[in-house]
DNA sequence: ATTAATATGGAGCGGATGATCCATAATAGA
DNA sequence: TCTATTATGGATCATCCGCTCCATATTAAT
């Protein structure tokens, strides 16, 4: 009955994320986004309402296809402690890969975010709580099986992880460097009785 | 022989600092800084160049006067666990106090800083090693008097310390709540084995 | 008092920004 | 084939942006 949509949904939102997750919102402009999707400003507009709008988009797809995506798979495919060593083991190579040393978009996301836009902050603040419950569930079922060091709680164990995830990306976007990186997760897994394999000793 | 400048430097730049803060770079235009100010467009550009200049310049001031002065301020005052202690101390509670949740401006510059500006990401880079160099002393110091475990080497505990801080400081933005950040603190203290007095407790 | 030098106030510049308008194109159903 | 509906292209809008200009004001030295 209408004139479909000559764009992939996916592919615009991906070259969109693009922008947003290596400048932030503010600095990114809606040419940026018209060069980097090859949409006009009226098809970006009619299809997402406004910045703000494929912005959010943007960032929900970011989160669901890659962080929720590593996630589930690591969850579904290993046991839980090696969940968690994966988990920063893919996180630690994909910040070092990174020419642009973009970091998490989450986080850029997360500190760029204000109280006067509080339905964003909210969001975020549930995506962190998702992450942190994914190191819980991992820590207890680590703790059961005796894969993880019990001498402090799993809940505590998770909030570290956390902590330590977020940490490590906010160094990666200006102390983008191997030894750097890898020096603080060894000793962090090391703290819940997590063995870490650094990218060095895994190639030799 | 030249007419004096009428306004206060210091307070200029805490004033522009604070939009800086709450606001991030991009986010703060010329207009809120005369307002924040007081002054004009021609007195800002006078002074300090460019957009880019005043925010550089009160951004040293809040490391100088906030960051750099709570270190030495500790250091010269307490035994090195406690100058640990009190540093997470004082973070968590202005953290808690803020009613506008502006977290860090460093780590917030941070996040924002994109290759483009080498030089703001050298700065920010250099201002962290200040931070991860006061943990190493602190720690080299405390394992030595025995206030602090010597399970790990010092040079991991600072950088542990450190990710506890700036992940502290990210999560400070979108969940400020005591329990959080103390539940966050308290266990990674003791993995340095320090004792951390939660406010609470302190309060009864 | 004159002069040199800098600060201030305020108007305003060129360009960029987010967003919109409208004519045209493309589709599915009647 | 006609109609209803949505997508696209591209021009354009009002506003805001960082920044500059210039007339005036204020000082210290001569």
């Amino acid at each position: 009955m209408a004139r479909p949509r000559e764009f992939d949904e996916v592919e615009v939102l991906e070259a969109a994320g693009a922008v947003f997750w290596a400048k932030g919102f503010e600095a990114t402009t809606t040419r940026d986004l018209t060069d980097s999707t090859g949409l006009t400003q009226s098809s970006i507009y009619a299809a997402f309402g406004d910045k703000r709008g494929i912005f959010l988009r943007s960032l929900r797809h970011y989160l669901d296809s890659i962080l929720l995506e590593r996630i589930v798979r690591l969850e579904t495919t290993k046991s839980p402690g090696q969940a968690i060593v994966g988990f920063f083991r893919e996180i630690v190579d994909r910040s070092l890969a990174d020419p642009q040393h973009r970091g998490c978009m989450l986080v850029n996301a997360t500190l760029e975010a204000t109280e006067d836009d509080p339905e964003l902050q909210a969001y975020l603040a549930d995506e962190t709580i998702k992450i942190e419950q994914f190191f819980l569930r991992c820590a207890s079922a680590g703790q059961k099986s005796g894969e993880i060091s019990t001498s402090f709680r799993a809940e505590d164990q998770a909030r570290q992880l956390l902590a330590l995830l977020l940490g490590l990306r906010v160094l990666a976007r200006v102390r983008p460097d191997a030894a750097l990186l890898n020096g603080l997760v060894g000793p962090g897994l090391a703290a819940v009785g997590l063995a870490w394999p650094s990218a060095k000793r895994r190639q030799s």
